[in-house]
DNA sequence: CAGTGGTCTAGACCACTGG
DNA sequence: CAGTGGTCTAGACCACTGG
């Protein structure tokens, strides 16, 4: 158990070096770190690298490692709408617009790997921010999974934090595809912007870390109010060098 | 020099073993390969980690690593339109429509980290995928750096392509916004949908690995042809997790 | 040039898989 | 239980930064 909650721990130390510093706070050197720590460097190192992905750290070669000042996420993180929101800055709340139980489409049975038919818990809510209209949600989530989930419990908080604190499941990853689209005119209404205007629909397969899928959703945003940022990295394997003959 | 290409040339040899084994071969063990490939077993492992990050190969605890059936990336990549197209098995051409130098707004001199009114390479291309209008994309590149570019050099192969091998620019990473809009009357006939029709707005400035600000490009990719898929992971650090006091 | 992060090594032990 | 990937270690040396 020592072993595998190593790392764990190393990074809650280091998360609270990284609140105690503030922005641009230069950590202490690796080597002292370490050995403040007690663990090895290279085990350090992992951690070190795993918040610089997240933003929270900068390290330079030969300078230092610092405290992000304004932390830009490396690496796309699923995060629930309220997460998300919160991440930008602003208030999310939400109106559930229905909550019922239905049977999985054939498409949404095999995205959640379930049998035609099963039973499903399907929410739809109007996702807001500082009282804005921002998205319009609908989540489907298998009902043998959460039978005892309640309306009320939806009111407040994230329904990721929900599945986490009642029904003992935590979400790992999740595939989304991003795509442009215009609103119906009921959608249009919802959102309070005009018919047809545009707007970004996202859908999502949540997987959790078990590895059994868990939910599958729907996100439409306005076009003027959400955008996606995205950091990408260009990695090794340009198509032309494999298929150098 | 030996030290610093041993990871490269490293991955080079992963790569073909890759590509020998073909989909669902069982790579050899750690131990053996690191050995036969005459690294230590930690420098074998960031490299195969590296790979399975990239979608070539899936490692399984107890198992062994196995190359990936059908590769899924699991990292955003910054690819040029040809890669990206390729990558989705399909054709990618292009058609210059415009090929100017301009002067640097401020907007794009901010983004290139260029005074403003510098000169610009201005270039907007249709791209195509198996010879359908596919997007529309406007390049701007700091004329400093690329003034030797002709137009003719453009109608075949990728842009990058050409920076890295007649300019000595490599690209590392990108900052992407994504967001959705509607195409103006004269957008829509050059990609041949209806006026209005919805459309991805992809916005990139792409730096090289010297560190410089290289490439400001706006695309519109056609709604009903493209989308985005995007892996995105749950990291450590709920938000609720810093705020507990 | 002292000090920092980056790479690489050889080896120990843990945790999981699949007969 | 043999064999596999996963974690961690202590230490050497490289590459870069910034006075």
């Amino acid at each position: 158990m020592e072993r595998a909650n190593k790392r764990a721990q190393l990074k809650h130390n280091l998360l609270s070096l990284i609140r105690q510093g503030g922005d641009g706070a230069q950590l202490p050197p690796e080597r002292e770190l370490s050995e403040r720590l007690d663990v090895a460097r290279e085990t350090l190192r992992r951690c070190l690298r795993e918040l610089e992905l997240e933003g929270l750290l900068e390290r330079r070669q030969g300078a230092g490692t610092f405290v992000s000042g304004q932390p830009v996420i490396k690496q796309p993180q699923l995060l629930s709408f309220s997460e998300d929101m919160q991440a930008r800055g602003l208030t999310p709340s939400s109106e559930v617009l229905s909550f019922r139980t239905t049977g999985a489409t054939a498409k949404i049975a095999q995205k959640l790997q379930l049998p035609p038919g099963a039973p499903l818990l399907e929410i739809r809510r109007l996702r807001m921010a500082n009282d804005e209209p921002m998205a319009l949600e609908t989540v489907y989530l298998s009902k043998a999974l959460v039978a005892e989930l309640e309306l009320s419990q939806l009111t407040s908080g994230s329904l990721y934090g929900l599945l986490h604190s009642h029904f003992g499941i935590q979400l790992r990853s999740a595939a989304q595809t991003i795509q442009s689209t215009v609103l119906t005119e009921e959608e249009a209404e919802i959102l309070e912007v005009p018919p047809f205007s545009p707007s970004l629909l996202v859908t999502r397969v949540a997987v959790s870390t078990q590895g059994q899928a868990i939910e599958y959703a729907k996100s439409l945003y306005r076009a003027d109010r959400y955008r996606f940022e995205v950091n990408v990295e260009r990695l090794s394997v340009p198509a032309d060098d494999v298929s150098t003959k």
